[in-house]
DNA sequence: AACTATTGATAAAC
DNA sequence: TGTTTATCAATAGTT
């Protein structure tokens, strides 16, 4: 109907397309129309253009989404929904029994409920409490001998830093004695540098004893110790 | 469009509006499918007959069900299933989150990953466990204080029933002798009455004894202690 | 969007 | 239901 017959097939020209979709689709919600009245049919219609506009029709006094639940109870054929819906629930009883499971073993573990221990079972749930009391505390002796290990090590790169300081010191300590006395004519004692270097040495060398010192903060060592684990099992 | 023109209401003849229905019915799908094609969109047409009848239309290389889901998601309008939907959802992660809590807990009270227990907390979770561990025992040993009641009154109760037995055999000593007697012509020595006892005894008697010592079993004494727990402590 | 020539849909009758 | 036919509605192409 129109100047000429056209095939069915997409139209191509994109002007074209559009301007025959809004016609049609008129004539098609018109027909769909006139059908639900003349014939008392229930009538639902989604149409989704091409660019994924949304229009619809539905039967006056009914809502589109009655006639849906009424066409999945007639056909059968539930959306997708309803296959995961049986996962779900089977998830859900999975897991409800895996928490009660837990939270009795939890009761158990932390002495919370011991009445409902069977008599049989205590001896068992005691020894149980004590191997993992000796877990935890076997885990805890690995990590402190590997601290032990860590300060060791630190002291001894301290103690090496220190007797090179003072070394250097000793090389130096014409210019530094030279020095003192142009600024305060104090004569400077070597024997116990660390107590007196702060406050007379060399900015670098300060730095790196800060730094240094500061790795030995416990918490800092713990979060070396990976580094360490390979070299020191 | 006929030989005359129709007003847009329902026609009456039951007759005419099935034959109307018929023929309209294949038009709407013609013309809903052309719409389809020529103008690439994505149909679904349900129509319900008057008498109930399903009919559907849904543009090709799709389904009903994807149609409607995709209809839903833009409509918003969600079947009513949805709002358990949304429950089950929230059940659902609350239940992994607390199933991976307790987990997580569960790991760190038998000692199975004592790794992933940062250093900080591995005396709190040793503590946690020796208190666990006292816990245990203390219910251990109240198990097994009361089950030495226990025994204690049926030793009481036993050496009682003993006597009694003693001195009911005594009293009928002359009756039992004469009895034995008659039977067999063999005197009875009454001094250890336990060991003879069963083998020419009254029944009744050896029906309560056996039952005595039946509960002495601990399992028993276990069932029965929650009627002991009230008058031992 | 409005026009119009043409085709398509369909009401009524068989 | 299926066919026929007279009629009207829908619409393709044009403006």
């Amino acid at each position: 109907m129109g100047r000429g017959k056209i095939a069915i097939r997409r139209i191509e020209n994109q002007t074209t397309r559009q301007v025959t979709f809004s016609k049609r689709r008129a004539g098609l919600l018109k027909k769909t129309h006139e059908l639900s009245v003349l014939c008392d049919a229930q009538i639902g219609l989604i149409i989704f253009s091409s660019t994924g506009k949304l229009c619809q029709y539905c039967t006056e006094g009914l809502r589109m989404e009655q006639l849906i639940e009424r066409y999945q109870k007639m056909s059968g054929t539930r959306i997708p929904e309803h296959d995961s819906r049986e996962q779900l629930f089977g998830e859900l009883a999975m897991l409800r029994n895996e928490t009660r499971r837990l939270q009795s073993n939890m009761r158990r573990y932390t002495g919370e409920d011991t009445s409902s221990i069977p008599f049989e079972e205590l001896d068992e749930v005691e020894q149980e409490l004590e191997r993992s009391v000796i877990k935890v505390r076997d885990r805890k002796n690995e990590l402190l001998h590997q601290q032990l290990e860590n300060l060791r090590r630190k002291e001894r790169m301290l103690e090496e830093e220190n007797s090179n300081m003072y070394r250097w010191i000793q090389e130096h300590r014409v210019a530094l004695e030279y020095q003192q006395a142009a600024m305060e004519a104090k004569p400077v004692e070597p024997q116990q540098v660390l107590d007196q270097f702060p406050f007379c040495g060399e900015p670098s060398s300060v730095l790196q004893l800060s730094t240094i010192s500061h790795q030995i903060d416990p918490y800092h060592l713990q979060l070396a110790q990976p580094c360490l684990q390979g070299s020191s099992v």
